[in-house]
RNA sequence: CGGGGCGUAGCGUAGUGGCUAGCGCGCCUGCUUUGGGAGCAGGAGACCGGGAGUUCGAAUCUCCCCGCCCCGACCA
C-alpha cells in the first residue's frame, strides 16, 4: 500500500519554469520525474512505479509473442561500431569515453552490433532461425537538443528488439509477428496511435513503419487522411497523379520577361502579357540541388517549395543534399538564376528529377535559360526529358490522399515505436552468416524494432491528462485506487485505513491519503494532479455511512454505502 | 551549430549602483481550522550560476566561462 503520510513525494503549486509540454510540467508538479541536467531525469517512486507498469505491459507482449529477452551493457567498446562504421557515422551524438588505459568506449545508443555479435557467437546453422531477442535497456544519444523533458532525453529506456532469418520471407513474417506485438502494447497502454508508412532513412534497409501518438506537442508531423486512415510520414508520403489530359501543347515559346526571377513576379507578367489565367501552379520551378558531389535540377510546381527532407530520403544512396550556392552556380555558367529552365539539362550534364505532377505531355511557364527570358509550351517528353521521378515537392494539407483521393491533414504526434526491415546490411558488415540447407553460406537478414519506454510515460501523460492534472489508464497508473481520507475523525481514519486493506487484501493496488495535517481541499487537488483513476473519499459522508467514489477522468461522482464499499469499489475498478 | 530568452532559498518570483536581498508556495513550532491548494503568531532556509574587472560601494555595470529553456538545423 502507498502511504501518502510517508510517501517521498512533494507536489508543486506552480508549474516549473523551465518546463513548456503539459507531460513535462504535470509529471514535475506531480512529483513523478525531477530534472537532473538537460535531457536526463530521475525517477521518484510514483514516477517510477508509472515507467515500470509499462515496462511490464511491452516485456509481457514481448513474451507472448515468443521473443526472448536478454541484456546488453551500456558500457561497449569501440571495436564493433567501427565495423559497422558507426563510431564515424553517428559522429557527436554518440556518448564517448575513454579507460584508463586510454581505449575508447561509448554509451550504447542503439544495440545493433551487440545483437549481431551475439547471435553470430552462438548460432551458424539455418535450423536456429527464426529468431527474435530484446532488451529493455538505458540508451545514451548526446542529442544537439534535448527538449519536452522525457520525450526526447539524452538517456533514456528503450525496448530493442531484432529479428533473425534466412531470407526475405522470413524476414517478413518476423515483422509482421511484431507489428502485431507492438499493436498489442500500444492498445493496452491506453494510447491512441498511427501506423504510419515510413522511410528506412539512415539505418539503411527497406519496409518501415512509425507507430505515432497524436498529439498537439509532438515533434514528428505526418500525413493523415482521416477518410480511410492513411498515414504516411511526409517523407514516404506518395502523390496521386492523373495521366495529361489537355489538348496538345502549341510549340514552344520564348519570350521576354525583365525582372522576374520568382515565381510571383513571373505568374504577374504572364497574367499581364498574355491576358490571364495564369497561376504559380502553371510555371515550373527548377531548384538546383547538390546531391553529395552531383549537380541535380528538382522540378516541381511553381507553387511548391522542394522540402529537402523528402528528397535526401527518396534519393537512394544519398548521404546529403543542399541547395546551390553562388559557388556552385559559377561552376555551370549556362544556368542563370531566376531563369533556369530543364530544356538544356542535357547539355549542361545535369540529371532532372521532377515531381510526379510534372506528368508526361504537360505543359509549363519556365526560364529558358538566358537572362530576362522564360519560356511557355515547354512539354515534358517533348523539349525536355526527365530522368527520374521522385517525391520531394513539400506535402500540404488538403493534398490528396493516395488511397482514396480524399484531402488529407498534417497532423502532429510523438513517434513511440519504429519498426523495420533492416536487411542484410550489419549482418555483412560484421559477419553473420548461416549454413543454409545445402551446406552454403548465407548472410542473415534481419529487423529492427523499437519502442521508447520512457518516451511512453510522457507519450500516455501528453494523450490522456487534462487541465487540473494526470489521468492514467489503470494498467500502467501506481494505484488502481486513491483513497482520501479528510478531517481528523477517528472513525474516518479507521475506515479508510480498513478499506485500503480490504481492497488490497482483493488484489487492487492502493493508494492512501493518510496525512494529518493538509485540509481537504490540498487532498483532492493532490489526487486530480497524480491521476490515480479511481478515487474514494472517506470524509463528512460517513456519519451517514456513505462514501464517495470519483472516475478522474470522466468527473463523474457517487455515493456508495460504506458497508458494502469494498464490493462496489472493486466491481467499479474491475469492469 | 544559427536565432531568441533566462540563471536570486526546494518551487514560483521582486529587486537596473547604496544600509541587514524582499514576497508567495512549500518546510519547522504553537494555537485555531478541516469538503476544494485554510487563518494567526513565531521560525529555519540564498557564497544572487562561476571567474575576472570597473567602483568608496556590484545581485545590479563590463568581459570571459558555465548551465538551462524555446525556435530552427539535426535525430535507430
Amino acid at each position: 500500500m502507498l502511504r501518502m503520510s510517508t510517501l517521498l513525494l512533494r507536489t508543486l503549486r506552480d508549474d516549473p519554469a523551465d518546463a513548456e509540454v503539459a507531460s513535462h510540467r504535470l509529471l514535475v508538479r506531480a512529483g513523478y520525474v525531477r530534472r537532473i541536467s538537460a535531457g536526463i531525469y530521475s525517477w521518484l517512486p510514483l514516477g517510477y512505479l508509472t515507467f515500470r507498469n509499462i515496462e511490464r505491459v511491452v516485456r509481457e507482449e514481448m513474451d507472448a509473442a515468443g521473443f526472448q529477452e536478454v541484456h546488453f551493457p551500456s558500457l561497449l567498446p569501440r571495436e564493433p561500431y567501427e565495423q559497422t562504421n558507426r563510431w564515424e557515422q553517428y559522429g557527436s551524438d554518440l556518448f564517448r569515453l575513454k579507460d584508463r588505459k586510454d581505449n575508447d568506449y561509448l554509451l550504447g545508443p542503439t544495440h545493433e552490433e551487440m545483437f549481431t555479435l551475439m547471435v553470430k557467437g552462438e548460432y551458424s546453422s539455418y535450423k536456429d532461425l527464426p529468431l527474435s531477442i530484446y532488451q529493455i535497456q538505458t540508451k545514451f544519444r548526446d542529442e544537439p537538443r534535448p527538449r519536452s523533458g522525457i520525450i526526447r532525453g539524452r538517456e533514456f529506456v528503450m525496448k530493442d528488439s531484432y529479428s533473425f532469418d534466412i531470407d526475405d520471407v522470413g524476414l517478413e513474417i518476423s515483422y509482421q509477428k511484431h507489428r502485431d506485438a507492438y499493436v498489442k502494447t500500444f492498445t493496452r497502454l491506453g494510447l491512441s496511435f498511427n501506423i504510419v508508412s515510413a522511410m528506412a532513412g539512415a539505418m539503411g534497409g527497406s519496409k518501415s513503419e512509425e507507430f505515432l501518438a497524436p498529439c498537439p506537442t509532438g515533434e514528428d508531423t505526418y500525413v493523415l487522411c482521416e477518410k480511410c486512415g492513411y498515414a504516411a510520414n511526409v517523407e514516404a508520403m506518395t502523390t496521386k497523379v492523373a495521366a495529361y489530359s489537355g489538348d496538345a501543347p502549341a510549340t514552344l515559346e520564348v519570350f521576354d520577361s525583365p525582372d522576374t526571377p520568382t515565381i510571383d513576379s513571373l505568374v504577374e507578367l504572364l497574367n499581364k502579357t498574355f491576358g490571364g489565367g495564369y497561376t504559380a501552379d502553371k510555371t515550373l520551378k527548377n531548384v538546383m540541388v547538390m546531391a553529395d558531389k552531383k549537380a541535380i535540377s528538382v522540378l516541381v510546381p511553381g507553387d511548391r517549395e522542394v522540402d529537402l527532407k523528402r528528397l535526401g530520403a527518396n534519393l537512394s544512396g544519398v548521404q546529403e543534399v543542399r541547395l546551390f550556392e553562388d559557388e556552385d552556380f559559377t561552376n555551370f555558367p549556362g544556368l542563370v538564376k531566376g531563369y533556369i529552365g530543364p530544356q538544356d539539362a542535357k547539355k549542361f550534364g545535369i540529371t532532372i528529377y521532377a515531381d510526379p505532377r510534372i506528368v508526361a505531355g504537360s505543359h509549363w511557364v519556365t526560364g529558358a535559360n538566358a537572362k530576362d527570358k522564360h519560356a511557355r509550351f515547354v512539354t515534358n517528353g517533348r523539349d525536355f526529358t526527365v530522368d527520374a521521378y521522385i517525391e520531394a515537392a513539400e506535402v500540404r494539407a488538403g493534398d490528396l490522399c493516395p488511397k482514396c483521393d480524399s484531402p488529407v491533414i498534417i497532423d502532429r504526434a510523438i513517434e513511440i515505436g519504429h519498426i523495420f526491415q533492416l536487411g542484410r546490411l550489419y549482418a555483412q558488415a560484421l559477419d553473420l552468416t548461416v549454413l543454409d540447407q545445402n551446406g552454403k553460406s548465407q548472410v542473415v537478414t534481419m529487423g529492427s524494432y523499437g519502442i521508447g519506454v520512457s518516451r511512453a510515460v510522457a507519450a500516455i501523460a501528453e494523450q490522456t491528462h487534462d487541465e487540473i492534472g494526470l489521468s492514467w489508464p489503470r494498467e500502467i497508473a501506481p494505484a488502481d485506487v486513491h483513497i482520501v481520507a479528510t478531517g481528523k475523525d477517528e472513525n474516518i481514519l479507521e475506515t479508510a485505513e480498513k478499506l485500503a486493506a480490504d481492497l488490497e487484501a482483493k488484489g487492487l493496488r492502493v493508494m492512501l491519503d493518510d496525512r494529518k495535517d493538509p485540509s481537504a481541499g490540498v487532498k483532492f487537488k493532490d489526487a486530480e494532479l497524480i491521476g490515480i483513476p479511481f478515487i474514494v473519499i472517506v470524509g463528512k459522508a460517513l456519519a451517514e455511512g456513505k462514501l464517495e467514489l470519483r472516475i478522474r477522468k470522466s468527473g463523474e461522482k457517487c455515493e456508495i454505502s460504506a458497508a458494502s464499499a469494498v464490493d462496489e469499489i472493486y466491481t467499479v475498478v474491475t469492469a
